[in-house]
DNA sequence: GAAAACTACGAAAAGGTTTTCGTAAATTTG
DNA sequence: CAAATTTACGAAAACCTTTTCGTAGTTTTC
């Protein structure tokens, strides 16, 4: 029941611990028969090192931090997955924790990563983040620090990103090349950079156009667990406000499969009426009917690219 | 940089070591005046206990790993959602690794847990695992273990699961009281417990209704990340096969999807000329046209159940 | 006023590993 | 063959915390 130790094998072999400590390690000053002795034995036995140990003495424990603000979510899952991908290839291990968009939560979730002195920290804050000393007391701690998506752009340290803007200045340019004359918005919350950032992109197309930039055609959400509804509810409030509307540009997938729920049950045609184009290439964009266009936002490569980057540092 | 230690503090308040630690945990034997004096240094120097320290002496970690053969899935990040909810609740931290369906991954993750000294481990094994020795082997440590939604009924320990097989009887049942003569069945790996279940509940609906079971309407996917490729596959193939059939009972709902939309590309009308029934619930599928029957598969109910029931070993 | 009880603290061991440094014994060198 | 080097091992400290046990000093009890 009770694990083998070094001591233990020490003691069959009657050797000393530091010796089968450095043998099992391969240590120049070890003989090969003794390495072979304890290797044999240290495998019969079973012996697993403590890592409670390990991590004192070495002052590492080659397990990160994982702090993303929804687990149940195309996008993140992927960057999950892509950080759980590097990580396994470099040896080390994620404990993952869902701030579930609370600012309280992330905030108690890094002092509990600090505690467990992980080897560094991988973020993505949430929507109703304003102040970032949380996340500035890791960096001042000298923990490596990646922010991945949703990042604080006052904080000074590596972060992975897609130019939103640029981005939403494509999508928009789409629905005006496809011939849309006025054009909504739904952005997501005022706080998110992502969400500024898109929005930016928006505005930043209108104009280069020579639209008018309407501020009423811009509808918030909040873009959380019920995204879904929030589309719905948009394209409500839409077409009540507005007849004239003839293409949308949506900051998240979930919130345009809502609006197009919407208007395919109002019998407003898509896109022959309104063209819609989401944001964040979710696989599931591509079968509903009509199919969505939308922009890519490649999640499995940003998990990798977080890791990488925060591998440098150790 | 360094991290403040109890050495320190007890060095700076003249105290002994001891004392410091007896003090912030509010023991007894302490007054209240140094409980007071230690806890404000403590404050002041934002002292945070090393956990490797920690865990070394008290031996256990407040941490638990978690094997799940994949993130990107609905059930399954479901299932990560509740598990996190309730271990959050519980002060537990969780290690998350992903077996990509891969038996020999699934080893050698069971290994560094074990090497992690978790304090327990949670896992749905992965649709390759043939043999279940890794996974005895936490049990045979002595440590806990709880198994959920993919299973090995041979091992003896607590498992979290939904009764596929009667699940499977009643989709089967409702395709069979809609009028439907002749069903199929796409259904999931043939080693998989769930597939297995599902596919005795499709049959057992079948001869409970005196319909006459015929293999060859039976079709196997694997259910890995290709499998909206594989409802597409098998839609191409049951309808190149066979020109009766009027019902399908569906093992997941990606696959389900799949077949939907090859369905719908080919023009063969859903539910007029062949129903439909999945599995698992997935938001989407409320959403694709037409809408999908689906049984339910709670995910976060499952994995919060996982969670509590490993608790009880603690 | 002596014995008993209580208060508040400290010494020290234990937990298991890593790594530096020291040192016998064996081997090589001139 | 003495000196120098190499080989192979062990002792011990360090990592930081928790907890048991011991003990001064103070207070209470008859």
């Amino acid at each position: 029941m009770t694990q083998v130790t070094l001591m233990q094998i020490a003691e069959k072999l009657k050797i000393s611990v530091s010796t089968v400590s450095k043998a099992l390690k391969d240590y120049p000053d070890v003989s090969e028969k003794t390495k072979a002795l304890v290797k044999e034995l240290a495998t019969t036995l079973n012996y697993k090192p403590n890592a409670f140990a390990v991590n004192l003495r070495t002052k590492e424990s080659k397990t990160i931090g994982l702090i993303i603000p929804a687990i149940v979510h195309h996008f993140f899952s992927n960057v999950i997955k892509g950080i759980l991908t590097q990580a396994e290839k470099n040896g080390y291990l994620v404990i993952i924790l869902q701030s579930n968009e609370s600012y309280e939560l992330e905030k108690k979730q890094i002092d509990l990563l600090l505690r467990q002195r992980v080897d560094g920290i991988l973020i993505s804050i949430a929507n109703s983040t304003r102040n970032f000393g949380h996340v500035s007391d890791v960096l001042s701690q000298g923990k490596p620090l990646v922010m991945f998506d949703k990042i604080a752009k006052i904080l000074e340290c590596s972060k992975v990103v897609i130019d939103d803007r640029k981005a939403a200045k494509d999508a928009t340019q789409h629905l005006i090349d496809t011939g849309c004359k006025r054009i909504a918005h739904f952005r997501g919350p005022l706080l998110s950079q992502n969400s500024i950032d898109r929005f930016l992109g928006y505005r930043e197309a209108l104009e280069e156009n020579n639209f008018i930039y309407d501020s009423s055609l811009v509808y918030i959400c909040e873009c959380g667990d019920s995204s879904f509804e929030e589309g719905k509810l948009n394209a409500i409030k839409l077409i009540e406000d507005h007849d004239d509307i003839d293409g949308v540009f949506i900051n998240t997938d979930l919130v345009a499969i809502g609006a197009i729920t919407e208007f395919n049950k109002r019998g407003i045609k898509i896109p022959d009426e309104i063209s819609i184009v989401g944001f964040s290439n979710w696989f599931m964009s591509s079968v509903i009917s009509p199919s969505l266009t939308t922009i890519n936002q490649p999640g499995f490569e940003m998990g990798k690219k977080a890791f990488k980057i925060l591998f440098t540092y150790f």
